[in-house]
DNA sequence: CAAGGCATGGAACGGCGTTCCAGGCTGGAG
DNA sequence: CTCCAGCCTGGAACGCCGTTCCATGCCTTG
């Protein structure tokens, strides 16, 4: 460190849980998800490793915290007087955006309990499935689908992301030769997917995840 | 437990990636997706940390080897003469069952970039996509929101499953504790998830995905 | 002003994935 | 037969991780 000639520099402001945790976002949205470090994280609070434990019990809490505060800040805005389909597609865009502003937030998403930061969805997806008078027995089932899909595209999400990060190649790039591969597998083994190459280099993906919320919105109120 | 590390049986029997592939997998069934070690495989192998890089280039292919293996086996099956709809539940089921049974491939599905493994699955999902008759520009939207919300359901058992493993509890108990939990939260806050307490206390995760299955194709198929 | 506890941050621990390298082993050439 | 060059082995070591421990400051309170 620095010698100290004369008066201590001012103390900055005291450690705390959500310095942390913003730390933390900050972090994980430069260096990714596998830069979250205690380490890193105690250099950027200029602060050591043992500090941060005072305030936080562990790793997962701080992955929780962020993931709760980033998703928080997606779901808040309000469904105004539109359809209900018109709100679990607003919803959802939400979550997709966040999670393509912020790739780390899809795998932590994809890989945590049911527990803090996705009841807020399942709560909001869920009045707006009961909006769509859906019986009783069948919306459980119903939010729970559509709460499992967007977990799911935003899983891969963050694969492909990571992916594309690892090959240091752009997304364009990276569609581009997964969907050349895709053009020469096996004609016997693979017709479809050989068939689907095309699609996969030009699709959006912001275009596809809302068609598959139709899909599902549709199949809700299909019965009927 | 019973200790078996490493027996020496049979020492002449050489390494081979499959080999280490196949010790590989009984080790995470056993021990668990982070007991997957490559100190744990060179013990149970009666070998060196080394030997095993020159067979396999990291942990990485160590997990998509070992998720391949199982995944095959479980969409090895043929479809029959059934309807696409039957097709595609069955191959929905076996996947899940596949997860149910090794907890551990489905956080490595969630997680896991669209190559090697799920291509087959994609694939097969595609043909009964395609037998439903669904126009060509809507056939990768039908297949991709099944192949995501397959996956989504797999990151959630996923995670369920560690959840319930670490606080060594069963299934039964985690599951009563969650909805306990949600029968106590806030009416104004979360009226729709409170109501939904007793549905969570009592469903079928297996009944529940098919259902999930079922909106989706009923969905792919409202239009007409 | 003295005292005590909240908060701090550096050092250390065990374990991980991975790399390195000194050796056995084997099969073909001389 | 000997010899040697490659493949394969496996133990040791490296750097980094999450986490724990603890001596030490600071700041409030009596």
């Amino acid at each position: 460190m620095a010698v100290s000639t004369g008066r201590p520099e001012r103390r900055q402001e005291p450690l705390s849980r959500e310095r942390i945790v913003t730390a933390a976002c900050e972090l994980l949205d430069t260096v990714g998800a596998g830069g979250l470090t205690f380490r890193a994280l105690a250099e950027r609070l200029a602060t050591g490793p043992g500090a941060i434990y005072w305030h936080v019990t562990g790793k997962a809490e701080l992955l929780t915290a962020a993931a709760e505060a980033v998703l928080a800040e997606a779901v808040a805005a309000e469904d105004g007087g539109a359809t209900p389909q018109e709100a679990v597609r607003a919803l959802a865009l939400g979550v997709f955006d966040a999670i393509d502003a912020h790739p780390w937030l899809g795998a932590q998403l994809a890989g945590s309990p049911g527990e803090s930061p996705m009841l807020r969805l399942f709560e909001r997806i869920g009045r707006q499935v009961r909006a769509l008078a859906v019986p009783e027995p069948a919306q459980f089932t119903a939010a729970s689908a559509l709460l499992n899909y967007i977990l799911g595209v935003a899983g891969q999400n963050a694969a492909n992301a990571r992916t594309a990060a690892a090959s240091a190649t752009g997304r364009g790039e990276f569609l581009d030769a997964a969907a050349t591969a895709w053009s020469r597998l096996d004609p016997q083994e693979y017709p479809f997917t050989r068939t689907m190459a095309g699609r996969l280099r030009t699709h959006d993906d912001r275009e596809e995840f809302l068609a598959g919320i139709d899909l599902i919105l549709a199949g809700i109120t299909a019965g009927r």
